[in-house]
RNA sequence: GUGCCCGUAGUUUAGUGGUAAAACUUCGGCUUGUGGAGCCGAUAUCGAGAGUUCAAUUCUCUCCGGGCACCCCA
C-alpha cells in the first residue's frame, strides 16, 4: 500500500515543475520594463519612417542554413529544429532578419516604392548557454531597410536604433564599424587573408584551421593571443575595398559624422552571421561593474545577397539593426520606460457585507467603463484586510461599499492620507472621482 | 560544448549519518463596518536518480537546474 503511494508521488515529483533551461518568466516590474522599452522604440522607428511587421516564431530550417549559412556557430550548434508530422524541417528563429528577407520575396515587395522599412520585434531562440545577460529564449527589437543600396540607409537605419537606445537611457555608446565588402572585392580580400593565415598555420589552432577552410574573415575577430599577434599583421579589409565599396563606406562615415555619431573603425570587425556584406557595426556601452567589458547591445549591418542567398530570383541590397533588449532592460541605464497601458490605480475598491458584494462587480463595471483604473480584493470580507491592502499597494482613494451605502445607493470616498471621508451617490460618483484627480 | 561555485518550505536562511528548525510572505480561523497589530493553525518525502550503509537530507557518482566565465553572441 504504502510502496505504490510512494511510486505515484515520485512519478509526479519526476516532472519538474520548472521552465526550461535559459528561459524564463517575464512579469511585475521587467514586464513593465520590456514593455514600456517595446512601446518607445516603436514610437521613434515610427517617426524615422519603419512600419511594423511580425513574422512567425517558426521558419522553414533552410532559410537560416542558406542565409546565416554554414559555418556559424549559430547555425552549427545554437538552433533549435524540429520536424513536423508533416515531416517539415522547421527552426525557431534565431534572428529576424532571415525572415523578415523572405516575407519580403515572399510578398513580392519589390513592387513598392523602395526601400521598404520594417521594425519588429519578438522572442528568438539560440540554444546556447546561459549567463549574463543571456538567455536561451531573448527579445530582439530589430531595424531593416531593404531594397536600397544607398548609404544614407545605413547611416539612417544606425542613427534611429541609436536614438532608441538613447532614448531609453543608454549613455557612452560606441558604435565599432568595418567594411567587409561585397562580391567584386571580397573575394580578392578573402584569397589575400587566406594566403595570409596559410602562412602562420602553425600558430593556428585547430578551430581556426577549420574556419580558414569554411570562413576565413572569421578568424579575425578570433580571442586567442596567439591568433590575435598574427591578425596585427593580416591584410584589412578597408584597403581592399572595391572603388564603389570604398565610396560606400566613405559615404556612411561622412553620414555618422554629420549625425554626431562617435564611431570607431575596427578592421577586426567581421560578425559571426556570414550574409553581411559592406558594413557591419557592433554598439557597445560602457559595463558598470568594476573591470567589466563593454556589453554589446546592439549590432548588424548590409546583407546585400541575403535574398538570393535564401532562394529569391535576385539581389535586395538591404541594411539592418537589431537591438538586444534583454541586455538593454538589464543595464543599470535603463531608464524605466512604463508603458502607456499600464494605468496605476488611483482607487481601491472595498466591499462590505453580502448584499454588498452581490452588487459590487456591477459597480467595478460602471467604474471600467469610465476607465477608472481600480484595484480590488472582492474576495475579502473585513474592511480592516481591505483597508490594508489598499495602504500597502499605496492607493490614495478608496471606495467603501457596505451594506448600508448599498442600500441608499451611494458609496463612501475615503483620501487614504487624510483618512477624510466623503459620502457619494452613486450616480455622481464618476463625477465626483474626476474632481480628485 | 568546456570550466569554477551553488541547489533545504513561496522567499531568505539554520541544521544533523537515524526522514528537518526559524523568520518573513501567503492562505484559513479567532474579533464579522475603518488602515492591522495580536493569538492559533496550514504549507518541505531537504533539485532528480543511482550507489555506500542496518540507516542518508547529510558521504560518492551521474543527471537536471541556477550563477559566473570561456567559446560565441543580443
Amino acid at each position: 500500500m504504502s510502496r505504490i503511494k510512494k511510486e505515484t508521488t515520485k512519478s509526479n515529483k519526476g516532472k519538474e515543475i520548472s521552465s526550461p533551461k535559459g528561459m524564463r518568466d517575464i512579469m511585475n516590474e521587467e514586464y513593465y520594463s520590456f514593455q514600456g522599452f517595446f512601446e518607445k522604440a516603436q514610437e521613434v522607428a515610427v517617426y524615422y519612417g519603419f512600419k511594423p511587421i511580425e513574422t512567425p516564431m517558426l521558419e522553414h530550417e533552410n532559410i537560416f542554413t542558406s542565409g546565416i549559412g554554414l559555418g556559424t556557430d549559430i547555425i552549427d550548434k545554437e538552433m533549435y529544429t524540429l520536424k513536423t508530422k508533416g515531416g517539415d524541417h522547421l527552426a525557431l528563429r534565431p534572428e529576424h532578419t532571415a525572415p523578415l528577407m523572405r516575407a519580403y520575396i515572399e510578398h513580392g515587395m519589390q513592387t513598392m516604392p523602395q526601400p521598404v522599412m520594417f521594425y519588429q520585434y519578438g522572442p528568438v531562440f539560440r540554444h546556447d548557454n546561459p549567463q549574463a545577460g543571456r538567455y536561451r529564449q531573448f527579445y530582439q527589437f530589430d531595424l531593416d531597410s531593404l531594397g536600397s543600396d544607398k548609404s544614407i540607409m545605413d547611416a539612417l537605419v544606425i542613427k534611429a536604433g541609436m536614438s532608441i537606445l538613447e532614448e531609453a537611457g543608454a549613455e557612452n555608446i560606441s558604435i565599432d564599424i568595418n567594411s567587409i565588402g561585397d562580391k567584386e572585392c571580397r573575394g580578392v580580400y578573402i584569397r589575400e587573408l587566406t594566403s595570409y593565415y596559410r602562412k602562420h598555420i602553425n600558430s593556428l589552432s585547430t578551430m581556426e584551421r577549420e574556419r580558414l577552410k569554411i570562413n576565413p574573415l572569421r578568424i579575425l575577430d578570433s580571442k586567442e593571443e596567439k591568433t590575435k599577434e598574427i591578425n596585427v599583421g593580416a591584410p584589412d579589409a578597408v584597403s581592399y575595398l572595391c572603388s564603389s565599396c570604398k565610396k560606400h563606406f566613405k559615404e556612411v562615415l561622412e553620414y555618422l559624422e554629420e549625425l554626431g555619431i562617435n564611431y570607431n573603425i575596427n578592421k577586426n570587425l567581421v560578425r559571426g552571421l556570414s550574409y553581411y556584406t559592406r558594413t557591419v557595426f557592433e554598439v557597445y556601452t560602457k559595463n558598470e561593474k568594476e573591470g567589466g567589458l563593454p556589453v554589446q547591445v546592439a549590432s548588424g549591418g548590409r546583407y546585400d545577397y541575403l535574398a538570393r542567398q535564401i532562394g529569391g530570383k535576385r539581389d535586395i541590397p538591404s541594411v539592418g539593426f537589431s537591438m538586444g533588449v534583454d541586455r538593454v532592460v538589464g543595464s543599470p541605464w535603463y531608464k524605466k520606460l512604463s508603458p502607456r497601458i499600464i494605468k496605476k490605480p488611483k482607487v481601491y475598491f472595498i466591499q462590505l457585507g453580502a448584499e454588498a458584494k452581490l452588487k459590487s462587480l456591477n459597480i467595478v463595471e460602471i467604474l471600467r467603463k469610465a476607465h477608472v483604473p481600480i484595484a480590488q480584493s472582492l474576495s475579502r470580507d473585513s474592511l480592516g484586510s481591505q483597508l490594508a491592502i489598499a495602504e500597502k499597494l499605496a492607493i490614495p482613494y478608496t471606495l467603501i461599499f457596505g451594506v448600508k451605502e448599498a442600500i441608499e445607493n451611494t458609496v463612501i470616498v475615503r483620501n487614504m492620507s487624510n483618512r477624510s471621508q466623503d459620502t457619494v451617490k452613486l450616480p455622481k460618483l464618476l463625477e465626483y472621482l474626476k474632481e480628485l484627480k
